[in-house]
DNA sequence: AACGAGACCTGGCAGC
DNA sequence: TGCTGCCAGGTCTCGT
């Protein structure tokens, strides 16, 4: 579910509420999810502890406080819930947050995934010295320049897919499988192109479709597809605005052809095969 | 070194 | 209706 649009809607939806909040209490369900939980180091960073922001960084949510960051990882199918209830909204409800604001507003955050591949986990040090944020790859909304650069340098040589390439967040992060083969489409890239015979050109419109789809999918609260929420319960819209994704057997808006669905490492990759030649 | 397959886990849905 | 098998947005690890 979660890919970076869907990211940045629930962090900005948290800092809207969490900012200038205390945590006045958290509870964990369980002791793990995708890895063991550092019950005690998150605790340490977050209760009690005033708010600076939420926010967002590749496909992960943090929550910074005076003492350190926590970062919420949604796996495939995550999402952070607001309520003015203490009791989990869900099954599959794994951690709860109690917050009071400064003006004296109070309510309850919810981190609920049934398939339990998310995370949440503390950061003790400097946000950028982490290894895990490290190892993310350039923010495709802030430079579209250096995105193009990034691909096109690694890309050189390659015979592997354009769409592998896509999908290594240690390269350009946030962009998963349904963006993939939205920013594909828009750039008129077959899916399967050999990385390395893509021009620079060509680079240039991958990467200002990799924004512009991401962009349009933020302003529309999220792809709702299959269960993705925002914190407040509502569906995301964007499902309506995509052109190839989950549309196996349909004909394209652009051209009338039938979207044809291939595997590329194990996912499944949607294209237009006149919109997006070989 | 670079790639792909498999694993993690549950729910939803199509097909029988 | 109810069972079975397949598929799913991410990312880490392991084997080739």
């Amino acid at each position: 579910m979660p890919e970076l649009p869907e990211v940045e809607v629930l962090a900005r939806q948290a800092d809207f509420f969490l900012r200038d909040s205390i945590v006045e209490d958290i509870v964990f369900y369980r002791e793990n999810l995708r890895y063991p939980l550092e019950i005690d180091a998150i605790k340490l960073l977050l209760l009690h502890q005033p708010i600076k922001r939420v926010f967002r960084r590749a496909k992960y949510m943090l929550m910074e406080s005076p003492v350190g960051h926590v970062y919420f990882h949604f796996g495939m199918s995550g999402n952070f819930l607001k309520s003015e209830s203490k009791s989990p909204p869900l099954p599959h409800t794994h951690f709860s947050l109690a917050y009071r604001h400064k003006n004296n507003r109070k309510g309850f955050f919810h981190f609920v995934d049934p398939r339990r591949f998310g995370h949440i986990a503390p950061i003790l040090g400097p946000l950028l010295a982490d290894p895990l944020i490290k190892r993310q790859g350039i923010e495709p909304l802030e430079n579209t320049k250096a995105v193009a650069q990034a691909l096109r340098k690694q890309a050189k040589g390659k015979t592997s897919p354009i769409k592998s390439l896509l999908l290594d967040g240690s390269l350009v992060c946030g962009v998963g499988n349904i963006y993939a083969s939205e920013a594909l489409f828009l750039a008129r890239l077959h899916p399967l192109t050999p990385a390395g015979e893509i021009t620079a050109r060509g680079f240039t419109r991958l990467a200002n479709q990799i924004a512009l789809v991401l962009q349009s999918a933020i302003a529309s609260g999220g792809t709702s597809f299959r269960d993705f929420k925002g914190t407040d319960g509502r569906p995301g819209y964007f499902e309506t605005k995509l052109m190839v994704y989950g549309k196996k057997a349909e004909a394209c808006s652009i051209c009338k052809t039938l979207i044809e669905v291939v595997k590329i490492s194990g996912r499944s990759t949607f294209y237009c095969p006149k919109c997006q030649p070989w």
